[in-house]
DNA sequence: CTGAAAGCGCTTACAG
DNA sequence: CTGAAAGCGCTTACAG
């Protein structure tokens, strides 16, 4: 056994690029270069190196790759997010970091005052790239210190990507719109809606987006109706509390996020109000607390995991380019998000 | 600026092991030797080596050694644990990675069926070696199939380690005691205990340290004090109100963890019970809900980040000695545990 | 107990 | 546009 499992364990493909070069009747280095995207190779060559990996299953090993041209580090400076977030998106990270070589180094940073600190050590520790998820993405000055320094990176999830550096996120906009939507489609008017941190700038847009929403379908917004909170189970918690004080209440509450959605509905219950019978309540991101809470909560799927993904094959490309001195463009990539409607929604009792 | 960051950017140390085999006299290979803990080095050689790479401040370049021996997979087979936990776990795991130049591989397994091929499948990803977080830490048949298939594997935060596998964890009897000794030394004598998920050893255990420690101070149980759970929010809120429905209440709950006690105190909340005043609840674990909720949790801390590394640490060392042939032994790590005192448990009203 | 040589699979100058 | 040679830093047989 101690010698048949050794055949098994480098995956299937043992293939090297010479093996590759012979079937193709080229070089190792033309491989490489096909391999690296490199420009100087002419379009029959490439195609006959292509089928050649295909037929070999030929996959780069990535660490006689590192031992040549150096780790491949990517940073992720990350900032007290929800656990649950930081979560899915280590999965996605390192599902995409094992397949490109990639090495992640985490770094955590809660403070402003923290972060120069924390980016130099990153960059001390390897780090060829910085990966920065919310809510340091909406942090001027973490940019102005990654652009200053000069370091490739990639923000996540910012509501309001910058024209400097690149970026993966969703709509924000569209997707508290089509919640609002679907809301006033179940015969909602009175629509609560509780904020988020207004430091996050995907905060700031998900109430634009419910605002206009309400105007967009000629329905009046009570100041009332509003309440501040911080995207944390405790601020939902306050806000619900605030808007359903009254003898009036409204017939939906829209969150932010889904934290503060499970909040009101934990509110909702404490005044004996069935969910979603006496009340509508959604939130947003589609994290596992959304489906923890009882009744499940309608929401805006994220696909964290994809843009983890596509944040780590991002940063990649943008150190490659780095070092063979190609200028690498500013990439803003957008996935798509979806409306997941549950229990916690229903039309309103006529 | 370029060309300047290209120094820094290999952490401080850029010295190879031709540098440390110069200054130290000898050569590469004996170096080498020495880095890899090989017993074929005489004391003075190893000595002079060992100050050599101190002066130099030498580090492996695991990028060349992977090269070279092949790069080392671990795989973490994880199944629906709280995000919190894998979140914490995670962090550790790849701090450790870094530095020993380990890929974390993650595979996810829900049920049982897909065990066989989620093991399989790590290992055709490359895994070397397999971390067994719980749940799967107690399934004797994914034990069994790590057993057969004969990989180097660690049990992590498993109640009752195996003999037969190495494992890394905290002393749940001695931590559930401590909680109970210091609830009653608070003056509590009628306390309820929720149960775990009863797969779980740990929670067996902690079940176990609760009858016992009632007994060790002559307090009887009386069975409706006792509530089943599954580790889960929702099972905490259902026990709960199981606990808290009738007339006579206890005067603290002690939650097997603190998911579950966090359900309880939004039950004793819902009641509109004051905490810690009216009931002291109280986890275990220290996982981030601990300090969520309000009041924050009382709870015994596990230290899930160093159990994580110790475990890398471990596994690398199974992996290595398999490659060279040595027998390595099955390990069993007790890191230890610490009560955290915090505002969700009191002495109780005389 | 110690070392000289070869090689891991890839990429970087250097030619043509 | 393409290739022969050298080398990344380390470790594995093979000698002594």
């Amino acid at each position: 056994m101690t010698t048949a499992t050794k055949k098994t364990e480098r995956s299937q493909s043992s293939a090297t690029i010479y093996d590759v070069a012979r079937v193709a009747g080229v070089s190792a280095m033309t491989v490489s270069r096909v391999m690296n995207g490199n420009a100087h190779v002419s379009d029959i060559t490439r195609g006959k190196v292509m089928a050649a990996i295909e037929s070999l299953n030929y996959q780069v090993n990535t660490a006689a790759r590192a031992a040549r041209v150096g780790t491949l580090g990517i940073g992720l400076l990350y900032s007290n997010p929800s656990s649950a977030y930081l979560n899915t998106f280590l999965v996605g990270a390192m599902d995409r970091c094992s397949q490109t070589g990639g090495q992640l180094i985490l770094e955590r940073c809660d403070d402003l005052r923290s972060q120069r600190a924390a980016i130099a050590k990153l960059i001390a520790n390897g780090a060829d790239g910085i990966l920065v998820p919310p809510p340091l993405c909406d942090s001027k000055s973490a940019l102005k210190q990654l652009d200053q320094i000069g370091i490739p990176s990639v923000a996540i999830a910012t509501g309001r990507p910058v024209p400097t550096m690149s970026a993966v996120r969703i709509d924000d906009y569209a997707g508290a719109r089509d919640m609002m939507r679907y809301l006033i489609s179940l015969g909602h008017k009175d629509i609560a809606f509780i904020q988020g941190d207004p430091k996050h700038t995907p905060a700031q847009i998900r109430y634009k987006a419910y605002m206009d929403a309400m105007e967009e379908a000629g329905l009046p917004v009570k100041p009332e109706r509003v309440a501040p909170g911080l995207f944390t189970y405790r601020s939902g918690l306050d806000a619900a509390r605030q808007l359903l004080a009254k003898k009036s209440k409204p017939t939906a509450i829209f969150a932010a996020n889904d934290d503060m959605a499970a909040g009101a509905v934990a509110v909702a219950h404490g005044l004996h109000l069935d969910v979603p019978k006496d009340i509508t309540i959604c939130g947003f991101d589609d994290t596992p607390v959304a489906t923890t809470v009882w009744p499940e909560l309608t929401t805006i799927h994220q696909p964290i995991e994809d843009m983890a993904r596509a944040a780590v094959d991002l940063i990649v490309e943008l150190i490659r380019n780095r070092r063979t001195g190609e200028v690498g463009g500013v990439q803003h990539k957008l996935l798509p998000y979806t409306l997941v409607t549950r229990e916690s929604s229903g039309a309103i009792a006529s």
